[in-house]
DNA sequence: ACCTGAACACCGTTCAAGT
DNA sequence: ACCTGAACACCGTTCAAGT
């Protein structure tokens, strides 16, 4: 063992320690939300007293920290569409909802959970924030200004158009969470909700052009 | 007095009370969120002792339950636009977002900041859904079918696109309360902001016809 | 019925002591 | 450093007693 190795032994158990408490976390958060998990149950789920949680974190509310940046990790792997983009643009922006449902999908009911104690918590918010949502909608605003030079989508206000959008897939999770029997069924089928999406938001609804 | 009439001076005096008590355990809920919020804090807000809190309510999730259903109440009243429908589209489509908004916005705070826990109860998660989301949505959904009746909207999956163009306000809530400046100066000019929407859903982003 | 103030059980956090 | 178990302060809830 070399010693300048990032990884001693000693470090590596303590990083699967503070691993473990952290996944038994974020299972009962997931369960009974946060301020219902109690120290004592993340202690004993995670085979530990509470004394030593509370050498590993600082307090509850790091746990919670922890909990948000694996998701936030996990999540923001590959923003956008990868390699050049296909021709056809119900394809790109049906590709892209399928991506971020699938990625977030895993992690939205314990995100969920946790989402008013993180709006609540003015710094928790702002790293949700910056880190997570921000980053999301300038990614897809360059997509749009991109193919807006391309002139293959019409000149709009692209920070409030994905704005717009963005709040979609936020409220597919939340119905998804509440057991809405519409979105349920339609998550089965990813393909055809990917393909409505990129009808509305390509195409709109209107059977004139442009309504008139 | 005639007591056969539903307020008794004692009556009155007690919904008073409980009105009172509501209206502190929303404020500081809001600031601080549910949690955080101590019965204590409550009962100094309101003048009164924990115990008299206690004796109105059964417990501190009655307290959010009551919170809960004032804004439920208050943000129901008219779904949907009123009287008959403007021949143009977008002024309906813009008209609905409008008035959402400016129903819903002096709720979000205290609605988000009550959201986690509300989904990670059950019940709770329940009654918000049907009486709030569902009828919201089927409302929605009831214009839209009309209008494809009518041949101003294409056919297309009436259930599945009004739940995607109900996360659009949802998306816009979420961001305001993250102190996002896009939907901030957006929301300062509502026309403008419900003008992209109605853009968007009716004549959607691509510069050519339905995308071909 | 409306309300108070003390009392109780429980939860987050700390800390001395053990390896 | 990693961890335990006891101890402490605080919070939700109850309850006997007062009007």
């Amino acid at each position: 063992m070399d010693e300048t190795t990032q990884g001693t032994l000693r470090e590596q158990y303590a990083a699967a320690q503070k691993s473990n408490i952290l996944k038994a976390a974020a299972e009962l958060f997931t369960e009974r939300g946060y301020h219902r998990t109690t120290t004592k149950a993340i202690a004993r789920a995670s085979g530990l007293s509470e004394g030593a949680i509370y050498h590993h974190f600082d307090n509850k509310r790091d746990l919670l920290i922890g909990v948000l940046n694996n998701i936030i990790g996990e999540s923001e792997s590959g923003t956008g569409p990868e390699g050049p983009l296909p021709d056809d643009l119900h394809a790109v922006f049906a590709g892209s909802v399928k991506a971020r449902l699938q990625k977030m999908q895993p992690h939205a009911a314990t995100f969920f959970a946790l989402l008013s104690d993180i709006l609540t918590d003015e710094e928790l918010a702002q790293q949700l924030y910056q880190s997570m949502i921000l980053p999301t909608i300038q990614a897809s605003e360059q997509l749009l200004q991109h193919l807006i030079r391309q002139g293959a989508i019409k000149p709009i206000d692209t920070a409030l158009a994905m704005r717009m959008v963005y709040g979609i897939t936020f409220g597919i999770d939340i119905l998804l969470i509440m057991n809405d029997e519409v979105m349920q069924s339609a998550v089965e089928n990813v393909d055809h909700l990917a393909e409505v999406f990129s009808a509305i938001i390509l195409d709109g609804l209107s059977a004139k052009r442009d309504g008139e």
